[in-house]
DNA sequence: GTCTATATCGAGATAGAC
DNA sequence: GTCTATCTCGATATAGAC
């Protein structure tokens, strides 16, 4: 009965399609969720609200809190790796760290709440991180520091530290999102807008690039995008 | 009878300061303990072990959970405000920064809890803090944003926002405290010793400096101490 | 002032009807 | 697959002996 069959299978993969949304949509409420209060501090009743279905539901597609969790914090750790991307050494230092600051800042405003589970993981000792930290963060930096490293053998940027920089780097960025809240109340403002984000992107570069013997200019030399100074 | 009076003063003050010395000694190791877990991770019979008492006593001196980590948060303030001493419109630019880039430093490495408790708090929305940061820490950038102002105004420094600046030095300096776990990670170090923070050091002030249009060498102009570049 | 024993409540997790 | 009702445990907090 081919008829049946197809049924079946439409249904299952319907079934499927289903399940990896629900999955999906929990995930997502679960990340803001957890970014306000911390894996201790977020109870399961509050992330069944947050997802708008009973507790028993995540549950059931979940088995425990610890593991929803482990989800989400998956769900972030790709954003943070594939930002370096544009750190290539055929690059100009100033155009791909330029690029690499300008995806930081902007997945500090589009993604704030994964940040901060970031953060508070981080800071929490990272129980649940070590091996990303120890082997693909490790190993990324290593591979993004040889780069560096090399710009500076060839003189095309000042001698800087490169993992240090790095260190740099990802504090100044990551802190729009982690720290919105001491922002806001420092600036008077309601909200982080675009006028707060411009003036911290540009204060960002300006440091990064004076810092390694470049000039804000140097950050368009060879790209052939429109100019966003 | 002045014999017995002097006893019990002696008696009172003798009690006074016990009971200070043992309030002291149990916010110092309940700032270790929250700094590792957050105020919703850190459970009381987890602080009276790091006190090394039974937890009844705690509440004896303290009420309830929350008012020993307001305890231990206000114990932590006056740190932050203190480090801007140095930021006055008398002293040259590159000194005054660089002094403060080094007083943050040392307070990330001396006090790495604190920092820890301090950002854990803001990062989850600083329900205990409002007060402090929109009344005494808006006040004291406003004060040392108009030192910054008034040393762009003579033209001793480069055009940077001064508040932003403030941001990113808070945060490369307290990412030496509060991410040294993923920097132990990324150098495969057991702990961030001497070394480390002298290169962290030079970076932060490097790309502070060379962003605000000064040197490193700028740093000691019309200082008196020992160089210590 | 100090500590043991305990009350009370809310957390994560599950059983079982639908 | 979904949800209500419930179990069990560990949390904060306190009562009351010493």
């Amino acid at each position: 009965m081919p008829g049946k069959q197809a049924a079946a299978a439409e249904e299952t993969a319907n079934a499927g399609r289903i399940r990896r949304g629900q999955l999906l949509h929990i995930v997502e409420s679960a990340e803001r969720a957890f970014a306000e209060a911390g894996f201790a501090g977020t109870t399961m009743t509050r992330l069944a609200e947050a997802a708008g279905l009973p507790k028993a539901n995540l549950h059931y597609y979940f088995g425990t809190k610890e593991k929803l969790y482990r989800a989400v914090l998956e769900n972030i750790l790709t954003l943070w790796l594939d930002d370096m991307a544009p750190i290539v050494p055929e690059r100009a230092p100033a155009e791909a760290l330029g690029a690499y600051i300008r995806a930081k800042m902007g997945h500090s405003r589009a993604r704030p709440h994964a940040s901060k589970v970031f953060a508070s993981e981080i800071l929490h000792g990272a129980p649940h991180l070590r091996g990303f930290l120890t082997h693909e963060l490790r190993r990324r930096v290593a591979e993004k520091t040889r780069v560096i490293e090399h710009w500076i053998a060839r003189g095309r940027m000042a001698k800087v530290d490169p993992v240090h920089l790095f260190f740099a780097i990802w504090a100044m960025t990551q802190t729009y999102a982690d720290f919105d809240v001491q922002m806001r109340a420092v600036l008077g403002c309601a909200a982080l807008g675009t006028a707060e984000y411009e003036a911290g992107e540009q204060t960002v570069l300006r440091l990064v690039l004076h810092g390694c013997g470049l000039t804000t200019e140097d950050i368009n030399e060879g790209e052939q995008g429109p100019c966003r100074s």
